[in-house]
DNA sequence: CTATAAACGAGACGGTACGTCGGGTCTTCTG
DNA sequence: CAGAAGACCCGACGTACCGTCTCGTTTATAG
């Protein structure tokens, strides 16, 4: 996840002497202006959720935050997605089963958050502009997982197929969990939770029951 | 879709005769509202969207359109969705297969546009602030579809377990191709597209390849 | 007081039958519109004092007053001095003294309604559009009063002296009594009022209580 | 001229320190707005005289404007009135008479302005508005002048009686200079204007000639 | 007794100004 | 030189008013 790269000023001087002058920023910063971030979205939503009123929460000047991140979308990016990698959802499924189910719910998860819900909009505004970060996005978030899925699935074919397959899962999981949590009142929808991993593993309509 | 409903003067009223008074709103006026909207949502984005600029090239008075819709939001939604149920999408479909196909089809049209794709945000937004909204959608939107696929899907077991089967299947279908056209750039979707419909009909992992 | 003639409609055609055809206007309308803006005025003061609130005051539908009036401005002078010339002020007065108390108690009378103070704003505005308003309104309403001053005072000297004191006196009565009114408070002004009427008969500094 | 000391953010707090915190106001800001507003006043007149309008005019955005003024009136109010009192217009007169003459010169300048007449509308609004704002101008306009003035009719009588008068005079020329200005076309107004000071000082209907 | 014509109440319409608010930048002072 | 405070520009938002227009209805005269 490197999102937050693309804006930094760009100090990183050839010196690394030279990196060390004047007072070094405070760590706690940016740390207390995440937590505010994702505090706000989940409690006010993102139209409330001010650059002001973040820095008014984390007890920090606005140029603080700007220092640190070159928008309101980059904060708010990193705020609800800067955790990702951080532990890989699916590093200890060993066929695709567990790993469907572990990946259904992880995102499941992710997208419950309200802080992840209310994020949502903001970040769609900024794939809109930048075309470059919802494939940075999908590949740092879901690479490895797919990378992993593909090569369980690799039973013979060829390595583009599994790969394709991989993909197509991943576009699912992600898109299905993010509609339901996003369209679906949380309390009826249990039963459609327990259901969608096995949808995704053998299929809607299977042959073998067309055959009977 | 009824979200427009919500927003008008509450009229209405018990007696249809009290309906006549005055001059009548002119029914051009919200068309070319809404096309406008839909143009400059493709062209320009979501935010260059503004009011002032639909109500431009609608040539129509900015009053005008805040005597229809009360926000924005209500009339980009309206823009974007409001045409929904004018022509089911998978009506002529004759099973399962064929449904999948034909749903998948019409959903990564749907997320093809680019008024759609830039709508979005605006959209999210609004369902962050009216938990109403989202069921609505997805009743209106996805509700006829799943009840046909539910009917096709009931081989002999219960109700409940077709209708809960076609809601996994359409929230993978339309979330999947959702996040797809979002993440993805256009041209090397291709193969996943037609990868897409065959996962959600027999699923990533078939029984019968893991027994050989 | 022809301001009002500026707008009707050019109706009056050449022959009287033709006039008759068709819904007569309800005279009533009129009367109901000029005191409902009289009263708005002196209750909400000019910037309240609606279209809109006259109509629905009076009882009266908007286009009944743009049908009268060609706009607000056209429609609250006449509210204000429409009923000036129905009783010369200062008819009965046989010299120049009396003469001029009339004429001071008038005044400040007419500028102690509120309805008057309130509509002042609205009428200057007009005077700055239309530059034929204010001599039109200084004319008709000073005119016949100074006229019969500068006979009053006609002792003698020519005529043009005459005339030519009898309007600053007519200046000074009105701005006078109208600065009083809009800057002072109600209370403390009684002193004030009952010497303003000598100062301009005799003079601040008299010369002959100079000498002694 | 306190008049802008309303609106301002309640600053001025207990300390002196706390004061200057924050980036400063600019100050010229605050004068190159006034001198927009003066200009497009002379120019445009009161309607025309926008927010935008002046912002832009002045090279400044329309926040700084409602940063420093609650309303278009405030502002607009101290353009044209806010340099009272930097010169006392009379300071140097000797005698009633001379008094009355430079008064009466120099409303009647100020009243030829044609920012001044523009801004009258509005000012009168404000006045209706706002019921202590025309007697603070009033003392501050001409309250120092009605001292001096008093101070040279005191003769023999009374303070209270000079006061009287000299408040009376100034009464007169203010509001005589003020309908001159406003009603009247300016060419034919010379002759009036000669003869205004004299009535002042002499009245129109002097006794000693009424006895010949 | 019907036809015509105009006025009527209601309210939508285009245009435009107002005052507010948010984003992102810049400028001061303090530590 | 980082940091807090806050002023700055830009521009969108939603509201209100003005003066015009279009409805359907009512009321008068004309034929």
């Amino acid at each position: 996840m490197d999102f937050e790269e693309v804006a930094p000023d760009n100090l990183t001087p050839d010196e690394d002497t030279e990196r060390l002058r004047g007072r070094p920023r405070d760590p706690a910063i940016g740390d207390s202006a995440l937590a505010a971030a994702r505090e706000l979205l989940a409690e006010v939503g993102w139209d409330k959720t001010t650059m002001v009123a973040i820095s008014e929460r984390a007890g920090v000047g606005k140029p603080a935050l700007y220092r640190r991140w070159p928008s309101k979308t980059h904060l708010v990016f990193e705020a609800v997605f800067g955790w990702v990698d951080e532990s890989p959802p699916v590093a200890d499924a060993t066929d695709p089963e567990e790993w469907v189910r572990a990946s259904c719910n992880y995102t499941l998860e992710l997208f419950a958050k309200p802080e992840v819900k209310a994020a949502l909009p903001g970040l769609l505004s900024a794939f809109a502009e930048r075309g470059d970060l919802p494939s940075t996005l999908w590949s740092e978030f879901g690479g490895p997982g797919i990378a992993m899925l593909a090569q369980m699935l690799n039973r013979g074919g060829g390595d583009a197929d599994a790969m394709r397959d991989a993909q197509a899962t991943m576009l699912f999981i992600v898109g299905g969990t993010m509609v339901l949590r996003m369209l679906m009142p949380e309390n009826d929808s249990a039963p459609l939770v327990e259901r969608m991993p096995d949808i995704l593993l053998h299929g809607v309509a299977p042959k073998e029951q067309k055959d009977t």
